[in-house]
RNA sequence: GCAUCCGUAGCUCAAUUGGAUAGAGCUUCUGACUUCGGAUCAGAAGGUUGCAGGUUCAAGUCCUGCCGGAUGCACCA
C-alpha cells in the first residue's frame, strides 16, 4: 500500500504548509497515464483555490516540504497543480517481496471496520427466480465479501417475500386445483400454475377475487388450515432458493421474510401517527413530504384504506428491528439495500420517513440501485416463446455452452474434468458479465458474448490464470524460490505488471466504497493483459537466477491476486481450462 | 403533470465521480521465433461524448434550455 505511504505524507507535507487545511482532503490516485507519473495528488489546486493561491505555488511548497526520497523519484509539478510521483524501482521491488513472503496481498483491512447489513436477492415464495433476481443476488454477494475482506463485519439478510397479498390467489388455486403429482415432480410450476390459473380468473370474476380476499384474510388472522398450507408453500420455495444459492456460492446469515415482521407493523403506524409523521389521507395513513424537493407530491402509504398494511410499512418494522440490534444484537453502522432502479421512490421515501422517526440514528443508508436486464432486442430478457427466464435454467444453459467449449479446445481432457471447468467458467461468465458493467446501466444480454473468449470476460481472466498454474506445474518446486532473493526489475512489462499488482488494494477499496464491483473487473482485466504481454515477452522457466526468481514471484502474485480478486467476486478458478 | 435515470466509435460497454491526448472488446485489415498453453500478443482503422448555451485553470461528468429514450408515482412487492 505505498500510495497509502504517500498520502500520509502528503497530508503531514499540507498541514504543514496550511495549518488549517482539513484532514481527508488529500488524495492519491493512480495517474491516467503511465507517462505522467505511478500516483497524482490533483487536490492542491482545490486547496488554492479555496485560498486564492497560486496551485503552482502551492504545489511548489508542498513538495519542498516532502520527504520521499526513499519511496519515489523526485516529485514533479505539472499541469495546473498537479503532483505526480514516480515510485523507485526499489520501492517497488520492495513491496513485491513484502507481498511474497507473506505480507498482505497489497490490501489492508481497515483501521475502522463497521457493522453492516446488506439486503439483496429476495425472491418470492412460490415463484420462480429469474433472471431479475440475478444481479441483487450477484451483487449483493459480491459487496458482502468485498466488505467482509477488508475487514468490516457483515451481516447478509435475504428478505424473502413470504408474505404478499399473492397468497390469498395462491391458497383459492391450492384448494380447488391443486395437482399433487405436478407438486411432487416441479413445486415451483405448479405452484405458479396455480397462482397464474387464478389471477386470470379473478380478473373476470369479482366472486374468485373476493374468495382470495377471504383466504388472505383468514390466512392473516392464523387459520389454522391456511397457515399449515402456507408453511408448505414457503418450505417448497426454500428448496429451490437453495439449490440456486449453493449453485452460485451465495450464503446468507438470515433469510427473515416479511411475515417475520408482521407483529410490529400495527405499532410502527401507531408511532408514526402519535408522532406526526403520518395522517390520515383518504381513508389511508400516509406520510407526506412538502420539504423535501425530490419527493413532494410523492406521498408514502404505510397503511391501506383497508387497515392492511404495505410495503413501505414492512420495511419500516424491518428498519426498527435492525436498528435494534435484530437477533444478533448489534446495532448496524451501514445498512445496504440491493434492488432494481424501479424502487428509488420507494427507498428515497423510506429513509426520509426514518430521519423524521428516529432523528438521532446515525446509520448509514445506501440504496444500491441496477438496471434490468435487456434481450438483444433492447426488450426485457424473455424466452423465445416471451415467458420470464428461469434462473436454474440460465445456470444449467451456461454450463452447457461452457461444455462445448471446453470440449473443442480441450478434447484431451475427461468428461469429469470437462464438466468441472464447464461449471467454473460458465457460472463465471454468468456473473462476470453482470459485475464486470456498471451498475445502473440496462444491460443486453448475450451468450455470444457472455462466453466469448476475449475482451473483458471470465474466460480471458481464467484463462490467464491457468497459463500461471501451468507454469508452476511445469516448473515443480523451484517456484517458491523467489522469496529469498532480491528482485530484478528491467523489462517494461515486468515493470508495469508489478505496478498493476501494487495497485489491488486501491481498487478494492474504490469499489467497496462505491459498490461498484466493475471496477475491480476493469483492474482485474488490466491486470490479465499486463500479464498476458509479460508472458509474450519474459521467458520465465528459461531465465536464470535473480531473473527466474523474480518472474516466478511475478507469476505467483499475479495469480494469487487473480484469485484473490475472482473470489471477493464470487468465481471459482480452475487450475486448467 | 410530478419524479428518477439514460443518450459516448457501426455494435456491446468503460472512463477511479471535475483532471492531462475519451479507453476496451466485437467487427474489418495487417503481422508474431516450429508456443514456459495461440482461449495469446503486436499494429492499423473507427469520436464535434444527442443539440445549444453557461460555470472555471480544467466538463463525457456540474447548471439551464431543447431533442430523443427508459422507468416510477396514492392502496402490488
Amino acid at each position: 500500500m505505498l500510495h497509502k505511504i504517500l498520502e500520509q505524507k502528503l497530508q503531514q507535507a499540507v498541514t504543514a504548509v496550511l495549518p488549517n487545511a482539513g484532514a481527508a482532503t488529500v488524495l492519491v490516485r493512480p495517474c491516467p497515464d503511465p507517462k505522467f507519473g505511478d500516483y497524482q495528488t490533483n487536490a492542491l489546486m482545490a486547496l488554492a483555490k479555496a485560498r486564492k493561491m497560486n496551485p503552482r505555488q502551492l504545489a511548489a511548497d508542498v513538495a519542498a516540504r516532502l520527504d520521499i526520497s526513499d519511496l519515489c523519484e523526485p516529485v514533479e509539478i505539472a499541469g495546473a497543480g498537479f503532483l505526480n510521483f514516480r515510485l523507485k524501482t526499489s520501492a517497488i521491488a520492495g513491496a513485491l517481496r513484502d507481498a511474497a513472503s507473506g505480507g498482505p496481498l497489497f490490501f489492508q483491512k481497515t483501521a475502522k471496520p463497521r457493522s453492516i447489513i446488506i439486503d439483496f436477492s429476495s425472491p418470492n415464495v412460490a415463484k420462480p427466480m429469474h433472471v431479475g433476481h440475478i444481479r441483487s443476488t450477484i451483487l449483493g454477494d459480491s459487496l458482502a465479501r468485498m466488505l467482509k475482506l477488508l475487514g468490516h463485519r457483515v451481516i447478509t439478510d435475504n428478505h424473502i417475500g413470504d408474505w404478499g397479498t399473492q397468497f390469498g390467489k395462491l391458497l383459492v388455486g391450492w384448494k380447488t386445483g391443486l395437482d399433487r403429482a405436478a407438486l411432487a415432480a416441479d413445486p415451483i410450476a405448479e405452484m405458479e400454475r396455480l397462482y397464474k390459473l387464478v389471477n386470470s380468473r379473478c380478473e373476470s370474476d369479482p366472486q374468485t377475487l373476493e374468495n382470495a380476499r377471504r383466504e388472505l384474510v383468514k390466512l392473516q388472522s392464523g387459520d389454522a388450515e391456511n397457515l399449515a398450507i402456507w408453511h408448505e408453500m414457503i418450505a417448497l420455495s426454500e428448496s429451490q432458493f437453495q439449490r440456486v444459492y449453493s449453485r452460485l456460492g451465495v450464503k446468507f446469515d438470515y433469510s427473515l421474510g416479511e411475515s417475520y415482521y408482521n407483529p410490529r407493523l400495527k405499532t410502527v403506524v401507531e408511532e408514526l401517527a402519535q408522532l406526526g409523521i403520518a395522517q390520515p389521507s383518504e381513508g389511508a395513513m400516509a406520510v407526506f413530504f412538502n420539504d423535501a424537493p425530490g419527493l413532494k407530491d410523492h406521498p408514502a402509504l404505510v397503511r391501506k384504506s383497508d387497515g392492511g398494511f404495505n410495503y413501505t410499512t414492512t420495511d419500516l418494522a424491518t428498519l426498527q428491528f435492525r436498528l435494534e440490534g435484530g437477533t444478533w444484537g448489534e446495532q448496524p453502522d451501514q445498512i445496504i439495500y440491493v434492488t432494481g432502479a424501479p424502487q428509488q421512490l420507494h427507498f428515497n421515501q423510506l429513509f426520509a420517513i426514518l430521519r423524521r422517526w428516529k432523528p438521532e440514528t446515525t446509520v448509514k443508508l445506501a440504496h444500491v440501485w441496477f438496471g434490468s436486464v435487456m434481450g438483444e432486442d433492447g426488450k426485457p430478457f424473455r424466452t423465445r416463446s416471451g415467458e420470464t427466464v428461469r434462473l436454474e435454467e440460465l445456470l444449467d444453459e451456461a454450463e452447457e455452452r461452457a461444455f462445448n467449449v471446453v470440449s473443442e479446445k480441450s478434447p484431451e481432457f475427461d468428461v469429469a474434468l470437462r464438466k468441472e471447468i464447464a461449471r467454473v467458467v460458465g457460472l463465471g461468465a454468468i456473473k462476470y458479465a453482470d459485475l464486470s458493467q456498471n451498475r445502473q446501466s440496462d444491460y443486453v444480454f448475450s451468450w455470444d458474448r457472455m462466453l466469448a473468449l476475449q475482451g473483458n470476460t471470465a474466460p480471458y481472466l481464467l484463462y490467464a490464470y491457468t497459463r500461471i498454474r501451468s507454469i508452476f506445474r511445469k516448473g515443480g518446486e523451484s517456484a517458491s524460490a523467489g522469496q529469498s532473493q532480491e528482485f530484478v526489475l528491467k523489462e517494461p512489462d515486468e515493470l508495469a505488471l508489478a505496478r498493476r499488482l501494487l495497485n489491488f488494494g486501491l481498487v478494492l477499496e474504490n469499489a467497496a466504497d462505491d459498490y461498484r464491483p466493475n471496477f475491480l473487473c476493469g483492474y482485474l482485466y488490466e491486470l490479465a493483459g499486463d500479464y498476458a504481454r509479460f508472458y509474450e515477452n519474459c521467458p520465465v522457466l528459461k531465465a536464470e537466477g535473480a531473473i527466474r526468481a523474480t518472474r516466478l514471484a511475478l507469476c505467483e502474485l499475479t495469480a494469487r491476486v487473480l484469485k484473490q480478486g475472482l473470489e471477493v467476486l464470487g468465481i471459482e478458478t480452475t487450475e486448467k481450462m
